[in-house]
DNA sequence: GCGCTCACCATACAGACGTATGGTCCGGCG
DNA sequence: CGCCGGACCATACGTCTGTATGGTGAGCGC
């Protein structure tokens, strides 16, 4: 098993080795679930040795946490830009929402890779402030909407907002007996936009 | 490592055994993942030996499959005597989605145990099958109580509603910088139900 | 009393894991 | 030219995992 070394390679620096391997760790989570992320297994599927990984990441929980923070990182560039392109508040929301569906095999692989890293981080504090910090983060661009959208609660507006993406998610991820199609599921989140985004009549406590 | 053995014990049958073994185990991946619910921590937190585990479950896999059915078969228990006790259908709706958030510790110890769950289902299909019957039952409940009230669409307004709660316990579970407390979680639940409840119009495609 | 079975035990085993160690090869600096 | 550090390698180590194996004592039918 040896493995062809590129002595130096001028066009690779530690950071974009660093970023490969992490790429590389995301598809097999994805893939296998962390169960399956093993530093051999991503030796191998990168195409290098085991000290090669080592000597990029020092140990497992640090090369963890860089993979869990790109993953954070990537979703909240993404809300934005979207967030920043889209011509209505309606449709900046409606974008972001969409963002946390598996409707297309990238969408669905972060999501595989979000719930294994959920899981991981109900144990492990590192990752759950990782994971509270990204949750916030989404919640925030959402609000941001929402406030341009003239909602009465833009926060509260938000928090519910992705709850229900987040839990459509779980529905279509886990696809069962009668479980929503991907059509369904945009319908409802259209449908939740429709009674969020009208002027917010006032309720009785 | 001695443990004291009571041969033949009269009070302990072998199915009220499996079911302990189930429940220590299911303490054991609330508390630590399932990466901390190993054969060895079983054995030893319900003091018993390893062999006794193998004898009453012959792999980790039927273990497994053995617990997680226990929390589906729980949850959907509670939600048929929720629906049952309800004495209007806003009741029974009501009261199973907040069956669904992490509001004490018992609800809690379960989502944490779900989620593990969730996350090891993605890459066993045995699990993936109970997760997703699962949340078939429950929505089939929740959909009953939607048609009680005589909504349009039971099943869509059943499957948003459980997502909305879903979504919301992810939020609890993982608190951070502006995450919704218990009660405004709460809060958002109710206002889903106020919309999703007043007779449903009609709106183009 | 004698097997039989059931429930359970202690221990051993092979494999996989994260990590540590020492080496090799390269470009570049003095 | 010598050497130094960075990038990478092969391998070894100890631990932990699920599982297999053989044994032991209690209750019970005959």
């Amino acid at each position: 098993m040896h493995t062809i070394q590129l002595y130096c390679d001028p066009m690779v620096d530690p950071a974009e080795r660093r970023a490969e391997l992490v790429s590389v760790l995301l598809r097999l989570v994805a893939e296998h679930g962390l169960e399956g992320a093993t530093i051999r297994a991503l030796a191998d599927a990168a195409g290098v040795s085991i000290g090669a990984v080592q000597h990029h990441f020092r140990t497992k929980d640090e090369l963890l946490l860089s993979a869990f923070r790109q993953t954070g990182a990537d979703l909240t560039e993404r809300a934005e830009r979207i967030g920043r392109r889209a011509l209505t508040a309606r449709a900046a929301i409606r974008g972001i929402l969409l963002e946390l569906l598996p409707l297309d095999e990238r969408r669905e692989a972060e999501l595989r890779v979000g719930l294994a890293f959920a899981a991981r981080a109900m144990t492990v504090p590192a990752l759950g402030e990782v994971l509270a910090s990204d949750l916030g983060e989404l919640r925030a661009g959402l609000a941001e909407g929402f406030a341009a959208a003239k909602v009465a609660d833009p926060v509260a507006a938000a928090t519910a907002a992705m709850a229900l993406a987040d839990g459509l998610a779980t529905q279509l991820l886990f696809a069962g007996a009668d479980a929503p199609t991907a059509d369904e599921a945009i319908a409802a989140v259209d449908r939740h936009l429709d009674t969020a985004l009208v002027g917010r009549r006032r309720r009785r406590a």
